[in-house]
DNA sequence: TCGCCGCATAACCCCCAGTTATACAGTGTG
DNA sequence: CACACTGTATAACTGGGGGTTATGCGGCGA
């Protein structure tokens, strides 16, 4: 019935004063205006302007749609700025959720990028491990989740969609041994896990629970597990006071440092990749794209660890 | 950029939750909402929603375009009420000017009309002699004027429209002889003016001079005026007291009874027409319309007064 | 009285926004 | 595990709304 355009026009003939004046303002020839008027009036049943001789006025009825017109096209134009505001980074709001061990290092650094780029974009923290990340993402509580896959298995690898999610690898993470310096294989250069078939072995997460045990089971046993926990410090902990050992990313290592403790790396090489996860629409608004690129090149900074064949090389 | 129909149908994917939903709702086909959501998608350069599986949810920008379309949506809706609400004489105002001695009965019972009708309309009423309520009309001031013409003279007569306005007549209002009882013509059933060229006159408004002297002019004499006042009562008792004579409309001698004045037919007869005068446009204003047809059903009511023809062949 | 300025109208035309038809993807269920 | 159901995306087509140019007409000022 009443559009937009039509208002924009009954407010230009308003402060014009004339329906060339208004066209003019618009861009538009005066016939547009005339027209436009004209539809307007039969469409609404009733009068609008009031052509007096050479000059028009807005009758009764205009002056109310005129009166509307400014709420309507000042909501429209900030509408438009704050949608256009988003498009440009100027504006935006990133759900982000992370894994422990990545909040250390990988995601302040992310977090810092963004925030010197697009100082107006703020993006919300939220530790989690990755199935509740996806999850969240699932649900639509989560715009980008930094998660981990341990060596294919878990997740899609590379930059495949996984449950219709797309992932992009940020780093590949070595799994390594961490075993108390006073450990028999602490002066080895590497170990195989069935040379700990018998000790008492600590689990991390689920996952690494899992990972573990698929692991030592290739090896051709199954690990005992003395400690669970999901806390990487205290799992260094438990292995600096020689009650097992444990398989630990290398992320880790990096950052928590505990000097009774010794990390080998492991034959095989087992490696957990590190992936930022969102879905195909989420990953083209502006603030999540910016988000990725920057976990991304705050990813880059780390160096890789060795991978399994550059190791065995050595 | 962003339009009415493209609000609303953000907001009915908003609350319906699917695009088929939102269709149905709208009346639309599934391909229509696709399409809209994408072109808007492209215009604004950024995702609105986020198609995840079966369902679909409003990203941030989404987000944002859904609560200005509340907004948007609500003002349009108020400015089509109420513009219809003007259409339907639901609501409305009329600003009435109207010359003194139509004040008396027409004005009030054209408003009592309109009241009872429509009850929403509003009138505002200005006294005003024609001349102003004229230049009101032109200025914008005033939508309808209740004015008179001396014998087709001074304004258009009939239908005709003068300087761009419409006028209808309302009443024809014969023009009589007021003079004291004991005036040596008060048993006359009619005078001629020529019968008065040595009385003192007693003069109404302007335009009511203007036309006393046109007469007697035609009549081959210079009226000797004494006194004037815009004030039909006040000539009234001027005559009373026997100061001299009057022309005064019919109309005004039936409302203002003076027992000492005694009013006759002239010959030849003298009328002038009660008019409503407004633009073409206004005109077609719904609250403008129905005060003017109570105007002219107001008038229907009074009996015009016999005209010069049937009084002379009485 | 003439000329300029502004609105109205007619004829034309293009593009946008719907429709139908159909393919494709995700989600439960036998 | 496959199938059916439900929902979105895409393609091709079509109609009409809304703009343009060209032209007429009326009011206002010099």
């Amino acid at each position: 019935m009443i559009d937009a355009p039509a208002l924009r026009v009954i407010r230009a003939i308003d402060t014009e004063g004339s329906f060339t004046a208004a066209a003019a303002s618009l861009g538009f020839t005066q016939p547009a205006i005339s027209q436009m008027v004209r539809r307007l009036e039969q469409r609404l049943g009733t009068v609008i302007v009031e052509r007096r001789g050479r000059t028009v006025h807005l009758t009764e009825a205009g002056q109310v749609l005129a009166r509307h017109a400014a709420t309507v096209l000042n909501a429209l134009d900030s509408a438009e700025e704050e949608v256009a505001a988003i498009a440009g980074l100027r504006a935006g709001r990133v759900r982000l959720m992370a894994f422990p061990s990545a909040s250390a290092t990988l995601v302040p650094r992310a977090l810092a990028l963004v925030k010197a780029r697009y100082p107006e974009v703020t993006i919300s923290f939220t530790e989690a491990e990755p199935p509740e990340s996806l999850t969240a993402l699932r649900s639509g509580d989560c715009d980008l989740a930094v998660a981990f896959a341990y060596d294919g298995v878990d997740v899609g690898r590379g930059e495949e969609d996984l449950d219709g999610f797309v992932a992009t690898v940020l780093l590949e993470d070595e799994v390594r041994l961490a075993v108390n310096r006073n450990h028999r294989l602490a002066q080895r250069e590497s170990a195989t896990l069935a040379d700990l078939a018998d000790d008492p072995w600590i689990a991390g997460c689920p996952r690494c629970r899992g990972h573990l045990v698929s692991l030592c089971t290739q090896a051709g046993f199954a690990p005992g597990v003395a400690y669970e926990t999901e806390d990487y410090v205290a799992v260094l902990g438990l292995v600096a006071e020689g009650l097992g050992v444990a398989l630990i990313p290398d992320l880790i290592l990096r950052t928590v440092h505990h000097p009774e403790v010794v990390a080998l790396p492991i034959r095989p090489g087992s490696r957990r990749s590190i992936i930022a996860v969102t879905t195909a629409d989420l990953g083209r608004v502006p603030a999540v794209e910016a988000t990725m690129l920057a976990l991304e090149e705050a990813a880059r900074v780390i160096p890789q660890t060795p991978t399994c064949a550059a190791l065995s090389s050595r």
